[in-house]
RNA sequence: GCGCCCGUAGCUCAAUUGGAUAGAGCGUUAGCCUCCGGAGCUAAAGGUUACAGGUUCGAUUCCUGUCGGGCGCACCA
């Protein structure tokens, strides 16, 4: 892989320039230039450590490239440009194996950390990433979607570089809001069965509290009203319920978990009060005004934070904090919080008491995942909250597919707001770009369809004299597959997923620009088995990019009743 | 009032964590189907990166302030 062996290159530059120090390779930022003149990969080091180093940055730059191991399969030239750029040019025997050896690695199976793309970066490191965890009160919505889309995306990416990650979602199924679930069917399923009862104030609303009042038993419900726990029972069989929603929108989504965790588990097994132990034994509580506080002020916090109220419930800190807690306990190194834009205010409070009970300051990441503000007709489309009344995920499926939804999502950056656009979402045309990918994908498997009926397959070799890339638009094609695994590993490293369909779609334009240019299946065998190797590396390519995203990439596309007018 | 996110082409958004001449899609305009999938391609037009300062070799990116939009500021989650 290039981005190793410029690593590599430069660890040796430095010692033999003179200009050795851990610090200095530590920062070696690698990148490929979008100015192509630049070259295929570019780096600033001497311009980082110039001023370190006591020299002008062009004299450190010439004596890295002085001191550059030279590999003639893989650059043809190092330059020094600018104020002190290094540029790395591919050479030509490079661009031209480059296909074989994209089908070489193959398909990315981000799970068992293989195929094009994949490279160990993190050494195993354990990550979780918890997202979506919507309160087991009512159906997804789409901003759980995006999460969903987002929170998968980023397991993936993970994994591809060499972090051991997996998904969890955690339930809140103790505290006010699920006893409010319970207090709302109760009330529902009593107005069924004609026996009088207040609709809670606050209560939960929609047209999914029928339904599951409707699905209650009714012998069970009449016995549960009349006892005195009659909301834990309602609540209990209602939230096991709206789970299982959940968990089957999830799987049909394609949104994976290695684990659901419930806060109920947590008291259980008594972790929260263990919590509260050793928060008090690290001298971090104190009572007053009747509560408990944990100081977290003192580790950046505005201000100091319930944990337990005067009441003698725990607040949702606690049971967090025994959560996170656990994480680390079973033997998470870092984890990544994928949460909605109105919790960003639980962020320091949640970091602060986590280091209050000793865990590294950067143990827990949160990511917020902004808002989707979804559009028909140039409008919003009305949604009330209140009422019960919202989009979601199921019905997103529905209306324009998961893989057309995920790639939706997956397009912005995860904490800018979200203009979804539904029309053009649902349009099966050109101008969609889930589409635009997916129909590159299937053209050059119907081109490899096409071939295999001449009897020609990537896998075979014309011989010694097959001819190189020579065509502009290959060689741009070549360059733009070579690139796949650094968009990989930046995707991962910042938290990225949307990087994955933007490198899609210049791909796909990319090829389908080559398409135009060179006829792949000629005459010329020698030259159809050079390009279909190029088509077929480009759509393993474009496999193992839409893998990473949860999309799948069709072998054949047929557009629906579109015919008939 | 305080905190967080955002402000880039007519619209929706990028810009490789501070890099070299700010790019795509949609929309607009003008073209390309005897040939491997036209769900495609080519070209044109479109910008004082909200505004004003600052930091340095270099700023859309970092800092300060102003303006505008969103979301928070509980002994709910």
């Amino acid at each position: 892989m290039v981005w190793s062996a410029l690593t590599d290159g430069f660890a040796e530059a430095l010692k033999r320039a003179g200009l050795w120090s851990e610090g200095r390779l530590a920062r070696l930022e690698l990148a490929i230039p979008r100015e192509p003149a630049h070259g295929d990969w570019t780096t600033n080091l001497a311009l980082l450590i110039a001023r370190d180093a006591g020299r002008p940055p062009r004299a450190v730059a010439d004596a890295l490239v002085a001191a550059f191991p030279r590999d003639p399969e893989m650059f043809s030239g190092i330059d020094v440009a600018g104020p002190g750029f290094i540029n790395f040019r591919y050479a030509q025997a490079f661009l031209d194996r480059l296909p074989s050896r994209i089908l070489a690695d193959g398909p990315l199976e981000a799970a068992a950390r293989r195929g094009f793309g994949c490279f160990d970066h993190a050494h195993g490191l354990r990550v979780q990433v918890e997202y979506v965890s919507a309160n087991p009160t009512g159906p997804l919505n789409v901003v759980n979607a995006r999460a969903a889309a987002v929170g998968a995306a980023l397991v993936r990416l993970l994994n591809a570089t060499g972090h051991s990650a997996d998904g969890e979602f955690y339930v809140n199924d103790a505290g006010t809001q699920v006893d409010l679930l319970g207090q709302s069917v109760a009330a529902r399923f009593a107005e069924r069965v004609g026996i009088p009862r207040a609709f809670p104030e606050n209560g939960y609303q929609g047209e999914y509290l029928h339904d599951l009042a409707r699905e209650l038993s009714e012998r069970e419900g009449r016995a549960a009203l009349a006892g005195d726990n009659g909301e834990a029972w309602f609540r209990n069989q209602s939230l096991e319920r709206i789970l299982d929603w959940q968990r089957g929108d999830l799987a049909e989504y394609g949104a994976e978990f290695a684990r659901w965790v419930r806060e109920s588990e947590l008291h259980a097994r008594g972790d929260v009060d263990a919590t509260l132990e050793a928060l008090r034994a690290r001298g971090m509580l104190y009572e007053a005004e009747g509560a408990t506080w944990v100081r977290t002020t003192q580790l950046g916090d505005d201000k100091d934070r319930v944990v337990v109220r005067s009441s003698g419930l725990p607040t949702y800190l606690l049971p967090d904090v025994a959560y996170h807690h656990d994480k680390r306990a079973r033997g998470f190194r870092h984890s990544i919080d994928l949460w909605g834009p109105d919790h960003h205010g639980r962020i320091l409070p949640l970091k602060a008491a986590l280091q209050a009970l000793g865990l590294e300051p950067d143990f827990l990441e949160v990511l917020i995942v902004q808002q989707v503000n979804l559009l028909s007709g140039g409008q919003p489309v009305k949604m009330s909250k209140r009422a019960g009344e919202f989009i979601t995920l199921r019905d997103l499926m529905e209306d324009i597919g998961a893989d057309c939804a995920k790639f939706f999502f997956l397009m912005r950056s995860t904490n800018a707001h979200l203009d979804f656009d539904l029309d053009l979402a649902r349009r099966q045309n050109d101008e969609n770009p889930a589409y635009y990918v997916q129909y590159a994908h299937a053209r050059i498997a119907s081109i490899l369809r096409f071939a295999a009926e001449r009897g020609l397959a990537p896998a075979q070799f014309a011989g010694p004299g097959e001819p190189g890339l020579a065509a502009p638009a290959e060689q741009t094609l070549a360059r733009k597959l070579a690139a796949f695994p650094e968009v990989v590993r930046g995707g991962a490293l910042a938290r990225e997923p949307h990087r994955l369909p933007a490198y899609l779609q210049e791909t796909a334009a990319v090829f389908h620009r080559f398409y135009h240019e060179c006829r792949v299946v000629s005459e010329d065998r020698a030259l159809s088995l050079a390009r279909l190797r190029l088509a077929e590396a480009t759509r393993l390519v474009l496999h193992n990019g839409l893998a990473l995203m949860g999309v799948t990439a069709p072998e054949r596309m047929e557009r629906e009743a579109e015919a008939a007018t």
